[in-house]
DNA sequence: CACGCTTTTAGACAAAGTCTAGTCGTTTAC
DNA sequence: GTAAACGACTAGACTTTGTCTAAAAGCGTG
């Protein structure tokens, strides 16, 4: 069964839920962060949310981002995307589906999940149980 | 046409033969380094290939690995893997070819190219033309 | 209210990678 | 042969992303 998905309308009260029903204790900061997030679907590095959500008063510290980040990725709340070597993405959209990334503009959408399928995996390593599986196709911006 | 892959007993003229047909000059720097890498199929961060080429002596500087893999990298001569946010890997093995990743390990490993194939890609976003498809399957260490 | 536990914080730190400005080497031009 | 020109290399400073530490702040329970 699938969990109601976030979404743009999300009171702080639902927010409030959505984490508690990940096994994480809403605090005010986890609740800032998770307002930008899940605002609309949407990916985001650990820079961009400290400066959005620090935008007219610090609120939140550095390194309050970075475990919060890391805490919602670790209890399902966010999905990591790793396609620049240079910092991680945190797409707020948990459901099964893969990725373009432009890298030329550096910018990563979604693909729906209808459109791109892997129906079987091959024979994994020896004494390794599968954790994912992350398709990104890279395209450059044309003309 | 299929270039002839690089294998263990290439000599050094082979591998400046290799360098030239892909439009870079042989240095003795780009040789050196050329020689870790096409020692075997495998996966090295340009941290190990500047610990591996300077074992001995100090024979390359920390700017000419950084700029002869990216070099390489543009040139087809290897293939940069993103899988670990805090560093790139490069892939001797320039075929089409897909990964596991072993996140518990940190352990890289080829995907047979027969075992795992995309046959069609979704429709690329409006002005965007495909640069390259990556697959990541990643798995933990069961036990 | 006091205890214990979790969370947050500022700022120091670490690691990967880039940049700069100067040097070295090799070719080309005279 | 020597000089100009160009590409490649280097040491080390620098930047950026992310982690760590030690202390402070919150918070629930008895």
């Amino acid at each position: 069964m699938m969990d109601k998905e976030p979404t743009s309308w999300m009171s702080d009260a639902e927010i409030s839920a959505h984490l508690r029903a990940h096994d994480v204790t809403p605090t005010q900061q986890r609740v800032d962060i998770a307002r930008i997030l899940f605002a609309r679907p949407q990916h985001l590095s650990a820079d961009q949310v400290l400066s959005i959500v620090n935008q007219e008063t610090q609120l939140v510290s550095k390194a309050t981002i970075y475990n919060t980040l890391n805490l919602f990725a670790r209890k399902g709340l966010v999905r990591e995307v790793i396609v620049d070597p240079s910092k991680v993405f945190y797409d707020s959209n948990v459901s099964d589906h893969h990725h373009f990334y432009n890298v030329d503009s550096g910018e990563l959408m979604d693909i729906d999940s209808q459109a791109l399928k892997l129906d079987q995996l091959p024979t994994l390593p020896e004494g390794t149980e599968a954790d994912g599986v992350d398709i990104i196709i890279r395209v450059r911006s044309r003309g």
